[in-house]
RNA sequence: CGGGGUGUGGCGCAGUCGGCUAGCGCGCAGCGUUUGGGACGCUGAGGUCGGAGGUUCAAGUCCUCUCACCCCGACCA
């Protein structure tokens, strides 16, 4: 290709609100353009980027076993309303009237669609296992798109379905996903670490992710260096230090005048944090929830999500509160009547804690579970932090921010019950097929090894997925024999089946030497009078310093083995 | 949805206590001189200042409404 001719131009400048290092060299390097909030056109250069990452995740889904079929992404609503799924998704559907006023969504993900196509064409256990997958548009009304590609309203998903008659069937088919995954991600040298998850809105058991490590990342890792777990922090379980305040004293009012929140109180009477309780309001579909916990941890809203077993929950209002009868800044689960109470396992756990009194300005000491005051449930509903205790080896919590590159569930039989996918075994009786699923943004992708290949002068694209592999970049053009010896060499790379940019731009050298490195083409290639002086041409690799000086004659050949060495093998590392 | 911010040629920005013909850098077109790490000169094209309404002799600038986008949070496979 011909820089002169390819659409899509280099930039100097960016706007200031792009602030993640993808989104900038993507914008700079004319990859992408923004059409409105969340949605993007991939210009030349991230479209082929963009195939190449397709290519390797086809080629591992197909090496796994998975046959390629292609879903619609315009999809009736009633199979939504089927699952209870459309609830679940809420305001993230998309949805639309057709002129008959049918409601459609425009799919989120596929599992319904796939479901429904499975349930036709698989009657009997000799149609299992099967692996299903699609590379294909999906639509998410996130509430909030940024950081460029990382979380869009419109992307492309790799989604692989399984199905299996029995539990050993869905492990057997788990693993190899696990095992085709980090194939893909080791081929886009993405250092993926593996990470256990909630499985959030698509429901089901066993759920994990792979995570890279990255300041922009927008999931927080809890993970133990000394075992090797590692979970998402929403999922995230730790054993917490202990507040123990030796036996059970009697309770006792206290006056705090003013004094309302846990830094306040705790302040005020001069002891530590750990030793209070706090109450937070959650309307959980419409119950107001009084959630009690120790004053130095947080709530983990997806636990208690998982706990309540409801779709929507939110932070209660202070008016909503306020109704309930309770005295915000010193509301108190002592004497609480008719409201459902939620109690962390730190509080059950320790002793002699100061809560509210639900009387204005007054607290009460010696709180203690389960003598003062009951809860309708107890479990671990905190976050988890670095620094606690890992509750596998009893080693410290680290904590990373991290982007997810991918998503993998063992759903069951949820879905297949409610869309009667079922299946006869061999002694005629009638069972739901068990389901998992398997997801992959191929644009966060893209954008992910863009944040962890790069340095401040441009991207520097892995081999397996870089747009080109070299970049042509005669100095000089006016020179004829810098232009003719760049015209050969452009037309006998071509010819063996190379891919190069070749920069024909008459440009100084240092706006080509500069797009070179912002475009982070793997391997480029320098003639100039100066190195036609030598009757050579100049190698660099981008991810290196040093240049290599190679004659002409033996110019093609030299290059056709560095970018087939086996460091640069786009075969498995590690 | 709560908080904060921004909308001015293709891109980045200034102009915002109302006042002349809306400016700068990059980019773009032409000519010339240059060029081993973002060169320079000259010439030129390109903007109904996000939209609507209002105040005023006069609005990019003030007021009201509205739309879009970005950031933080909530939220989110």
């Amino acid at each position: 290709m011909r820089l002169s001719k390819l659409f899509g131009k280099t930039q100097r400048e960016v706007p200031a609100e792009a602030d993640t290092a993808s989104h900038r060299l993507m914008l700079r390097a004319g990859m992408i353009r923004q059409l409105t909030a969340g949605v993007y056109s991939y210009l030349p250069l991230a479209l082929r980027v963009f195939r190449k990452i397709e290519d390797i995740i086809r080629d591992e889904m197909n090496k796994a076993g998975g046959q390629e079929v292609s879903l619609p992404v315009l999809q009736p609503i009633e199979l939504w309303q089927k699952t209870g799924r459309d609830a679940a998704f809420g305001k993230g559907l998309f949805t639309l009237s057709d002129r008959r006023e049918r409601r459609l969504v425009l799919g989120p993900t596929h599992e319904e669609v796939i479901t429904e196509l499975v349930s036709h064409n698989v009657q009997s256990y000799r149609d299992l296992p099967l692996m299903l997958y699609q590379i294909q548009t999906k639509f998410r009304d996130e509430p909030r798109p940024r950081g460029g590609l990382v979380r869009v309203r419109e992307f492309t998903m790799k989604d692989l379905y399984s199905f299996d008659t029995d539990e050993e069937g869905l492990s057997s088919s788990y693993q190899k996903m696990l095992t085709a995954y980090g194939n893909i991600y080791n081929r886009c040298r993405l250092p993926a670490m593996l990470v256990e998850a909630d499985s959030g809105a698509i429901g089901g058991k066993d759920s994990h992710e792979f995570m890279v490590i990255s300041d922009m990342g927008e999931d927080e890792i809890i993970y133990c260096d000394n075992c090797n777990c590692a979970a998402n922090a929403e999922k995230a379980k730790s054993i917490k230090s202990k507040a123990e305040n030796g036996v059970p004293l009697p309770i006792e009012e206290v006056a705090t005048p003013g004094y309302c929140t846990i830094e306040e109180v705790s302040d005020f009477l001069n002891i530590p944090r750990s030793c209070t309780l706090k109450a937070v309001f959650y309307i959980a579909d419409g119950e107001l929830v009084f959630v009690v916990i120790r004053g130095d941890i947080e709530v983990n809203e997806v636990k208690l999500k998982n706990i309540l077993h409801c779709t929507e929950l939110r932070l209660a209002t202070e008016d909503e509160v306020i109704k309930a009868g309770i005295v915000a800044g010193s509301a108190s689960p002592v004497g609480l009547k008719d409201i459902k109470v939620v109690a962390d396992d730190s509080v059950t756990s320790g002793t002699n804690f100061v809560a509210g009194a639900n009387k204005a300005d007054t607290h009460l000491r010696n709180v203690n579970y389960p003598r003062d005051f009951k809860a309708d449930i107890s479990a671990d509903i905190s976050l988890a932090r670095a620094g606690e205790t890992c509750p596998g080896c009893g080693g410290k919590l680290l904590s990373e921010q991290g982007i997810e590159i991918g998503h993998v569930f063992k759903l069951g039989t949820f879905l297949s019950e409610k869309l009667d996918a079922f299946f006869i075994d061999t002694e005629g009786n009638s069972h739901p097929i068990i389901m998992g699923c398997y997801g992959i943004g191929t644009g966060r992708l893209m954008a992910a090894i863009i944040e962890l290949h790069h340095d401040d002068k441009g991207i520097i694209w892995p081999l397996s997925v870089a747009p080109y592999t070299i970049y042509l970049c005669p100095l000089f053009m006016e020179t004829e024999e810098v232009k003719d010896k760049a015209e050969s060499l452009y037309a006998e790379l071509e010819t063996q089946g190379l891919q190069v940019l070749y920069d024909d731009r008459d440009e100084s050298t240092g706006v080509k030497f500069n797009d070179a490195d912002l475009l982070g083409i793997p391997l480029r290639v320098t003639i100039s009078p100066r190195s036609l002086e030598k009757d050579s041409i100049e190698l660099k690799w981008r991810s290196e310093k040093k240049t290599e000086l190679v004659p002409l004659e033996e110019a093609v050949e030299r290059i056709r083995e560095l970018i087939s060495s086996p460091q640069n093998s786009t075969e498995l590392i590690g």
